[in-house]
DNA sequence: TTACACTTCTAAAACGATTTTGCAAAATTA
DNA sequence: TAATTTTGCAAAATCGTTTTAGAAGTGTAA
């Protein structure tokens, strides 16, 4: 009923509190407690079903032992994914991940720092959403330990590891070109943020590289606000209004998604009509006939990075943290679609 | 760079860290602290940028003001929903919740259950995986808030609040019969969790009431540690085995989404050759041709219900707490591929 | 003048652990 | 035998809060 502690079992060992502390840590031979009492206690404290208290431990030490995961949207199999990686990785080095969504709100991501900082994380692993620059950098100068994910900030220093975001989109455009697609439309979210612009970028530079006119009309960037019947009634109408198109090219997996709707509405099919690509994969593309072609993020290899480097910073304590850029390539998954 | 306490600020505004505390809890008015000493404090304390340790708060209040949250694979849809809505709604108590997936397995239940203890959460929220029933029934009696979502435990005296299975799978059932399906086949998991059981006898029990003699090969039990090939591969065989089933009851959705593949590999037509129904909603279920019909589970009211549950077990305390059962009704989503 | 009541704040204990320091007894050395 | 070292544990400080008890100082009444 009411929980044991350590002076409890101290107690019922007739020994002090420091004695059992130095058992249940495995200290007894370095601090030269003698096999009588160690086994002593260590048969009190199973008997009594004694387990720590995390809050005391961390707050004693100073470390918590656990890291602050920021994302996106923890719905979004692409951030789920992520988080799962993360959580195992971390659990190697044996920190936990408390993880949380901004929904891209810089409010609500101010929030989550500063609920994450009350409760003592060790370091921070941040897909900033739009206008969270002045809190991470301000984490950064409080020399707490961050790693940026998945985006960056020009003008925070800080470490970060992500997708070549403008490889990946020439890469799938390159795909798209040999497939003999030529009128290629392109359907973004409209969001301040690196990592939409690079995207976007991508697709610019590999018209040109082409050698194709850039047709603005070519490209949608829907509010990022959007209900979900009015995304999927833009890029109906932008299929519409542009009957030369003979590719679209999703900036986003939830953007495909609304966009096979509206392909759908319009009786249009897949391939035959019109092709689809899309950034990050997803369940549905698998299954979805004849196969949605895809641009697969290295989710593991960026989980696994941004973890290490986050220990890094974490262990090194005093010392002056560098900060590291880490861009990694992503993977074209052809399917039926293209 | 270091941060500062309670005490510092105590020490800048020439109070003692009691006063610092009343203040900042708002308790000035009550202590009859002045209004001087009140902005004083406020004042450092707003330029000192202080925060509050909440680790040192729930040590020494005893509450950490969170909720552990334990379910099956926080990967699936719904849960993934299922612990969003929890977590809004817990927000609106005032608690955070930490959550954490199972995988069906029982010693990282075991583990998530022990984890969870160690950081003192004020209460649990569990999705039992099988064999769970020893731990589950430990935390009851010692007296530890918890509810059950999902299923329940025969075995152990603990609220509860799930969906009625029985009467969904019959309601969805009943749709089939009056669509003119007959032969109705019925694919599960092979585990031994309450609710899949409750599931198939919906299925028994409709067959039965509507005068059609059960036919054993009609349902398929895939094993749970299935590789994603093989489960695909048997849903094909029982189609191939069965030419005269014209219709699919699946009694989860990841399990759809393989029989989806399944048919397709058969290159059958949905809803000619087979129609297809599945329990629990997915996003998939909406796009992909023609609609596959759904049983729904009301997932924000089973989340509204266990979190008010468990908040009236927390903020309750000493006084003995009468244990509830709570059972919701499902809702039929009718697509076109029944 | 003493007693009492307010007002305004402080001191100290407590939460449950870790860790440094201290100290008696036993063992070793001189 | 005395001095020194080692052994084996206990005491106490500490982390950052909250909270109870009470200490001064001032005003009021008998």
């Amino acid at each position: 009923m009411k929980k044991v502690s350590i002076k409890d079992i101290a107690q019922m060992a007739g020994v002090a509190s420091s004695t059992v502390s130095f058992v249940l840590n495995g200290k007894a031979r370095k601090m030269r407690i003698s096999e009588t009492v160690e086994k002593r206690v260590l048969e009190v404290a199973r008997n009594a079903g004694y387990y720590p208290n995390q809050l005391a431990i961390s707050l004693r030490t100073g470390k918590s032992k656990t890291l602050g995961l920021i994302v996106e949207n923890i719905g979004n199999i692409f951030f789920a994914t992520l988080a799962k990686t993360i959580e195992e990785e971390a659990e190697q080095y044996g920190y936990r991940v408390v993880y949380c969504s901004t929904e891209n709100n810089a409010s609500k991501g101010k929030e989550l720092i500063s609920m994450l900082s009350q409760r003592q994380v060790d370091g921070y692993l941040i897909t900033p959403a739009p206008h969270m620059e002045e809190d991470i950098q301000q984490l950064v100068q409080l020399q707490r330990p961050v790693v940026l994910i998945d985006r960056y900030l020009p003008a925070v220093e800080a470490s970060h590891v992500l997708v070549n975001n403008t490889d990946a989109v020439e890469q799938g455009m390159s795909h798209l070109f040999s497939q003999g697609y030529r009128e290629i439309g392109f359907v973004t979210v409209d969001l301040d943020i690196m990592q939409m612009e690079q995207r976007l970028d991508g697709y610019i530079g590999a018209l040109s590289k082409e050698g194709i006119r850039l047709n603005k009309d070519n490209i949608l960037k829907i509010p990022y606000t959007h209900q979900r019947d009015e995304a999927v009634e833009l890029i109906a109408t932008l299929l519409e209004n542009n009957p030369h198109l003979d590719a679209l090219f999703f900036a986003t997996n939830y953007l495909a998604i609304l966009g096979l709707e509206s392909i759908n509405r319009l009786k249009m099919s897949i391939p035959q009509d019109i092709a689809v690509i899309s950034f990050d994969d997803h369940d549905i593309f698998r299954i979805y006939p004849p196969g949605i072609t895809s641009i697969q993020q290295p989710v593991e290899a960026i989980a696994k990075k941004a973890v290490a480097l986050l220990m890094d910073q974490c262990e090194n304590g005093e010392n002056k943290i560098e900060k590291a850029a880490v861009e990694l390539a992503a993977k074209l998954i052809v399917r039926g679609s293209t």
